[in-house]
DNA sequence: GCCCAGGCGTCCC
DNA sequence: GGGACGCATGGG
């Protein structure tokens, strides 16, 4: 066990904030997350959070992937104060950070979600480690028994199934998508890795995929490659620019940090907005 | 059964 | 560049 303090930090909002698939409640104040190999459970009171994991494994990766070092007070207040909306969507997901996740798992679960819904996403993700990931074994933070779970399959493993294999997941017409993600994260990524490190160019790069669009795009900009500016519209962000900015896109989106503030106001609309 | 989901590719203009 | 359309599947 290793113990931390920070603020604008919040498990529950993170888990339901649609950034991340693998980050489940299990009780007790507690969440279970899987990611880079690794299962984690972590719990918060207040500003504390409690990781099931020891000091060097905090170090290596759960800093990064919650994101510790980057001061969400500072991108707050350098926002828009008369911006009636962006203020009650920050103030609504405080505890809402960007994770830093792995870029294949980025890939493949965001080509997954088009049109599909967060727990039709969850379940669809679930069934493909399950059915294909290498099994984790990891200590619990309430529970005397060790955990069994599964990793993300590795692009290896991914690129060996056949298209019905995919299908069987549930992924319905996605099955060629992630079948070519696959190769291309086999076969390209290593080359472009580099180049990737400037938005602009990772975007384009990206959407050169079968079936990455600028949604998606963004999406694995943002949530892997932690580019801020990255700011991915789907149908709860275009229905905010309609419902409460008159149908023209406010300057935020556009801005440097568009990405984190974008996160704040797709949390508070889908937790709070009604569909008119 | 109906509607819609953190969209995209294709066709057409 | 932008609009219309089809798309597999599951949750509400």
């Amino acid at each position: 066990m290793y113990s931390i303090k920070i603020d604008n930090l919040d498990l529950g909002q993170i888990a339901a904030s649609g950034q991340c698939f693998r980050m489940n409640y299990v009780g007790k104040g507690t969440y279970s997350i899987i990611a880079f190999g690794k299962y984690l459970e972590v719990s918060q009171s207040l500003d504390t959070l409690i990781f099931s994991c020891d000091e060097t494994e905090y170090e290596e990766i759960w800093k990064e992937y919650f994101d510790i070092e980057t001061d969400y007070a500072a991108i707050k207040s350098n926002t828009d104060i008369s911006d009636e909306f962006l203020q009650k969507a920050i103030q609504y997901g405080s505890g809402i950070r960007i994770l830093k996740q792995d870029i294949w798992e980025m890939l493949v679960t965001f080509i997954i979600s088009q049109r599909k819904s967060i727990p039709a996403i969850k379940k669809c993700v679930e069934t493909l480690c399950q059915k294909y990931g290498e099994q984790i074994m990891s200590d619990s933070l309430n529970d005397d028994k060790p955990v069994i779970d599964y990793a993300f399959p590795t692009p290896k493993r991914i690129a060996e199934l056949s298209i019905e294999e995919l299908r069987a997941c549930g992924l319905g017409y996605r099955d060629v998508y992630v079948a070519g993600a696959a190769s291309w994260f086999i076969e390209k990524y290593p080359i472009y890795q580099r180049q990737m490190k400037t938005y602009t160019v990772a975007k384009s790069l990206l959407m050169k995929i079968n079936g990455v669009g600028t949604k998606v795009s963004n999406c694995i900009c943002l949530f892997a490659l932690h580019q801020l500016e990255a700011c991915p519209i789907d149908v709860w962000m275009q229905k905010i620019i309609d419902d409460n900015y008159r149908g023209i896109m406010p300057s935020w989106m556009v801005s440097d940090k568009a990405g984190v503030l974008q996160q704040y106001a797709f949390y508070y609309k889908k937790s709070t907005g009604i569909y008119k």
